[in-house]
DNA sequence: CGGCTTGTTGAACGAATGTATAACAAGGGC
DNA sequence: GCCCTTGTTATACATTCGTTCAACAAGCCG
């Protein structure tokens, strides 16, 4: 009887898909003082040395899956937009209302989120993947506001103000989701949206 | 030639305090990784012992790090409110500037802050400790709101509006000090607070 | 001044950590 | 069908971790 292969030979960017997904599933579970390299490897059901081998270390996991996490969020805010058809104010109120709602406003997503900023403030490089990723995320919703006929001179300060509002409330219903439930968060942000972009008028 | 005492016995609450305060300098320099028991104890000049004799553990002691600054935070604030004279508008100004300015806005505070979160989702208790100090924070705001006319149907959602806005700069005021300065974030959140509570009109 | 309480130490323990490395085997190329 | 590349494993190693505990001494009380 021919035994099974002991593992399997597997595309490098798939695994490294894989270690990600491995990752972000410890840090759900067990947070941040849980993710060691053998854990993660346990979990990805692989051999310790390869974090090492892919990655260099967990902090560099971390960052990858946070980076990860980005692209997803993006593009699940990219498609609500998309869905939301032509109209300007349309599209800015699906982009504001998919941040607090499922698979963004994810519990689960928060401790990926943690993890990386616990590294932010004693890592330069991760620092500066921090800001790079932030600044997209504000530019794009600059150029929704502008779609919106907030002027040049307040758009920088009203898509600070927006992040801020989608930021705090993310972070807080991601924290103790039974304060308050998704709707009524996404109900405060479009209100608030509504404050702060009429500023200008 | 007599020998200096080998330690010196300290009040119980003031070695506590001790403790507190070196735990914050660990995490605000190592971040929350390197906030073991022997560094922490290393850094209030201390047996490691004397963390476990006191705490029984680094959550607890991160825990009490938290609610400390917390105390802290408070304490800044009910004092910027109280500077401001009478006049509800310059009170909850008072409150909401304070909070992006030192010693609030500290990058610092940050790690602390980062370090508890990282706690919360894997730590029933602690999760609890945090829904405890947002409310408080939230029903201190929801006060000052109420003063300057805010209606009660609409005072919880812009308490939550305000404190989600307040929170969103303030961490990305830590997290990248390089992004905005601190007086854009106040001014911001200041054009922000108008907005958002003249919406009831 | 002597005894007693207890805050404090320092070392010792096993468990868990990250990293490095030699041996292995899967799977494609010749 | 064999070889060769290299993805993968498993082990070994030195550290570092949290916890425990017996011994110590600082300072109060009588």
């Amino acid at each position: 009887m021919a035994s099974q292969p002991a593992f399997r030979r597997e595309d490098p960017d798939a695994r490294r898909a894989s270690l990600i997904a491995a990752c972000a599933r410890v840090l759900a579970r067990e947070g941040a003082a849980g993710a060691s390299v053998r854990a993660i490897a346990a979990e990805a059901g692989v051999s310790p040395g390869l974090i090492g081998h892919y990655f260099g270390g967990v902090d560099a996991l971390v960052a990858a899956s946070y980076a990860a996490a980005d692209a997803r969020v993006t593009a699940a805010l990219d498609a609500a937009v998309a869905a939301a058809g032509p109209e300007p104010r349309a599209r800015l109120d699906a982009y504001v209302s998919a941040s607090l709602l499922p698979p963004i406003a994810d519990s689960e997503l928060l401790s990926t989120w943690i993890a990386f900023w616990s590294l932010v403030r004693a890592r330069p490089d991760i620092a500066a993947q921090h800001d790079e990723q932030y600044g997209r995320f504000r530019q794009r919703l600059e150029a929704l506001l502008s779609d919106n006929g907030v002027p040049p001179a307040v758009l920088r300060s009203t898509a600070i103000a927006v992040t801020a509002l989608v930021d705090g409330l993310w972070l807080e219903l991601c924290l103790s989701p039974e304060t308050f439930e998704a709707g009524e968060a996404a109900a405060i942000a479009r209100d608030g949206l509504d404050a702060l972009i009429s500023t200008g008028r």
